[in-house]
DNA sequence: CGACGAGTTGACGAAACTCAAGAGTCGTGG
DNA sequence: CCACGACTCTTGAGTTTCGTCAACTCGTCG
């Protein structure tokens, strides 16, 4: 297997836990997926018959609702693995994914994972602390969209770009600003806004590179 | 130990995984400890170093934010326990949980709770599936949040409250209005007008109790 | 060059929050 | 037994925020 690829698998925190041996054995011969943009990996109530870590690329977690919108749920990129609870626990996904971006994935038979799991308790926890993870993710978007307005949540999400103890910063957007605003849980109209808004705390906007003259200034709006 | 705590205790997903002997072993000699409405159980950043079944009472799971408001994550009752992520994994509360009425918690060591998932895989299945619930739980909030106006929470919450099958029901709300508005994320005043406009689809309101008339129809308006 | 998509900006209306006042309930104490 | 205050909930009025619709800019790519 390509050392990229591998070097990729190894940053999940489920694979990171794995023994060497074991990890390769769990993957098996099979090379990864590639999928192209508006590609839909899995659909919501489709039965979870292994899980997937992504290479390269971007894939969206989507909950659509009757009257057409999206409610973006998370932005999955390399290293992080989709649906390890449902795989695990032998259900349904309850999300769609769909690729927002081209790129590839690794897919992972639950069968084996299952068996591997059976074997050491040490992965057990890593499902366990990637769970918790995610967990705690949705905490905070849950907070964020309940006591947080558009602004602060947008100031919010740029402080969270900022490496830890820097005062000023270049943040490259992950992503479309479309996509932005909708794990934000707003429209492209009031994600440009918002931006607008914050302006006047130093914080620049050139496509899709954001400058932040004080992030504490930032973190102090919030 | 009393037999209704430990009926309480079992209705747990966690201890209903454990094999009797092993859950009265984890569980120790310790009685449930009470407390009192208003009482603040852990805080945010506080080690945890055990969780807490619920036993009696409600708990509600909360990020404070800076400007004072509240954004309630999750509200606890009987059965359900508190924190089982960061215990496992050795860390600190991500949330704070304050008590909103009179209660009792069953407090567990981490460490009894740490031996025992050792011990047996089927413990890890049984913590992945709880922590799998509560992301599913905050899933369906974080798309309530995004997708849903006011009434439609309203509706879609009260729905929820219905037992299956059911044509027409009344319901008595688990908890006071002011903690069901912050639990779907709006003030009081607007969960009440919600309820106002639900009266024209059959829904009507006296006190702590909703009787719906029609379910389907308020499903239909979702 | 022209078509297209992403992003921005403006105008407008709907939805929700804030502030404020009032109704109803409950417990306490006289 | 009643009066009072505390509390919850409701209702009203005014304001802000946000989404929608639409026009327009700009860069990309055929």
């Amino acid at each position: 297997m390509d050392q990229a690829i591998w070097a990729t698998l190894r940053r999940n925190p489920f694979f990171g836990a794995l023994p060497e041996e074991l990890a390769r054995q769990v993957v098996g011969g099979r090379g990864p997926t590639p999928f192209a943009k508006g590609q839909v990996l899995f659909l919501r109530g489709d039965r979870a018959d292994g899980f997937q870590i992504v290479i390269d690329g971007w894939v969206k977690l989507v909950r659509q609702t009757p009257d057409g919108n999206d409610a973006v749920i998370a932005l999955i990129s390399a290293g992080e693995s989709l649906a390890e609870a449902p795989v695990l626990l032998g259900g349904v996904h309850n999300v769609s994914a769909e690729a927002v971006s081209d790129g590839r994935v690794q897919r992972i038979d639950a069968s084996r994972i299952i068996e591997a799991v059976k074997g050491d308790e040490k992965l057990a926890y890593a499902m366990l602390a990637s769970a918790s993870m995610r967990l705690r993710t949705l905490v905070d978007q849950v907070e964020d969209l309940k006591a947080l307005d558009n602004t602060q949540r947008v100031a919010r999400f740029l402080a969270g770009l900022v490496k830890r103890g820097e005062r000023s910063a270049r943040i490259e957007l992950p992503y479309e600003k479309n996509l932005v605003a909708g794990r934000l849980g707003m429209t492209p109209e009031s994600f440009s806004r918002a931006l607008a808004k914050l302006r006047k705390l130093g914080v620049t906007v050139d496509r899709q590179i954001v400058t932040v003259d004080n992030v504490e200034r930032l973190r102090g709006e919030i």
